[in-house]
RNA sequence: AGAGUAAAUUGAAUAGUCGCUGGUAAUUUCCGAAAGGAAUUACGAGAGGAAAGUCCGGGCUCCAUAGAGCAAAGAUGCUAGAUAACGUCUAGUGAGGGUGACCUCAAGGAAAGUGCAACAGAAAAUAACCGCCUAUGAGAAAAGGGUUCCCACAAAGCUUGCUUUGUGGGAGAGAGGAAGAACAACGAAAUUAUAGUUUAAGUUGAGCUUGCUCGAACUUAAACAUAAUGUAGUUCGUUCUGACGUAGGUAAGGGUGAAAAGGCGAGGUAAGAGCUCACCGCUAUUAUGGUGACAUGAUAGGUCAGUGUAAACCCCAUCUGGAGCAACACCUUGCAAAGAAGAUUAAGCCUGCUCGGCGCCUUCUUGAUUUGUGUGGCUUGAGAUAGAUAGUGAUAUCUAUCCUAGAUAAAUGACUAUUUUAAAUGACAGAACCCGGCUUACAGAUUUACUCUGUUG
RNA sequence: CUACCUAUAGCUCAGCAGGAUAGAGCAGUCGCCUCCUAAGCGACCGAUGGGGGUUCGAGUCCCUCUGGGUAGA
């Protein structure tokens, strides 16, 4: 992920989350907002204590990052992007492909891909 | 075949495409003041049996080198062994459970002391409530008296033939009262009350004899009377219960309870009792076997009086210094401190106290509180695999081979195909300094040994 | 990561040197009162987080699991 770095300090995170964007699907929410540097994107993802135990939330992790991963060099550059996991559903139901529609309609929402593609 | 017991193994595999984190090698001389970092390519590696819970033990690091004694606090608790150590494990002992294979046990001390044992029960720990037995008193028997009933006589009353009282005689159906309870009556003393009575003193009013008298005026005190309270007590008063009371002996029996004072039988006794005896149990001593827990036998003991609870306090024995990898060290930044020596004992620190140690201050020397997407600590270790030897075993020793995650917003994923399978989308579950255990979760599959039941041979 | 606390009716709390049928307020249900409601009165309903152990007996003591919370670096 070359153009990608993460997020990783709590302030950041605190950042993003209180004045960023909000875009909702139907399992993942997602906050957006811009920041200084025009090269990388950074990205954090998030997911509750609560949602369920360790293995379970590696796991969305994984599928998040992986679909991130897909979509990456279609993406305008210099924006922070938080993915949470939406804390009513169940974490069991967790999925490749279902993520993957969420994303892709959540960034059109939001008008990330670049314009050429 | 069914049911079960114990131990162990396993916890999908292969290929392709895209991607992630370390390692090694090479390249770029790309970034940085420096420590160091970044990019590309190649090779090879990359979660578990519990990685979990954090319940124990140890390594490692710092606190003084982790110290001495006492106290406090905590832990453990049959024996022997294993181990670095343990609260773990192994082999035994004892107790309990199961037809059995086998399983379970925080299993020292209750005669050092304290506490607790609800309800029920006579009694819950220095057993005498009932019962049983003995003595004595009462009772029963006899005599006398009285009561009840019948008869006769006398007196009184009135309703004039009955009632009551007294005296005498007779009868024996009924009655008879130790003790207790309730009620009634009486009630010493005491207390309270009374426009009570008497006496004394004082005040006040009236009278006249002017210092005495009188008052159905007042106050105080004493005595008496009356009333109330009704205690101690009394009553051939009423009613009820109704045969035992007192002093001893006795643990055989007594509905309860979780638990009842060694069990059971015989003898014995006034009745009973380890009072005596047999058997069983218990305690002590001793012999033999065993390293030991303990087992077996012998002898003695009836003061075998003293139940349970210590996961109640406690006692005894053994053990434990504290904090933790966010420890700690280095680098960077650039703040005013750090180190050594000397003298001193005033704060403070080393868990409470005593010792002991560090510490104030002065002089000399030397650059570092804090900051950080920093580096080390970090994985070669009480390591793994295989074999041999010793041991019942836990385990130990030796030999050979191997190096097998090291992240830090945190790496194993996604898609496709095939195979095995009853099922693979689908058990429980994600290393965070490292080990040894324990505990808990877990779809299933497999193997070995053994037990019981049934059927057939 | 480490250390510690806590869990009792639907909610907020009592209950502790082991002896209870687990108590109170609010809430809920029914009845009385009122023209109706509220308030008031009476009755009822309803709980020891799960599993083991010690004990005659456990809400209380011990072990273990689960949830909730606090503190430190």
């Amino acid at each position: 992920m070359k153009k990608t770095k993460m997020l990783k300090k709590n302030y950041e995170f605190r950042d993003v989350l209180s004045r960023g964007k909000y875009y909702s699907g139907e399992y993942i929410e997602v906050f957006l907002k811009k920041n200084k540097t025009d090269k990388y994107n950074f990205l954090g993802i998030a997911i509750s204590v609560k949602a369920g135990k360790a293995v379970r939330r590696n796991h969305v992790k994984r599928l998040i990052r992986e679909n991130y991963r897909l979509v990456e060099n279609t993406l305008k550059v210099g924006y922070s992007i938080i993915f949470l996991w939406k804390k009513k559903k169940d974490i069991r139901q967790a999925d490749f492909q279902k993520i993957k529609k969420d994303l892709n309609n959540i960034f059109d929402k939001a008008d990330l891909f670049e314009v050429n593609q």
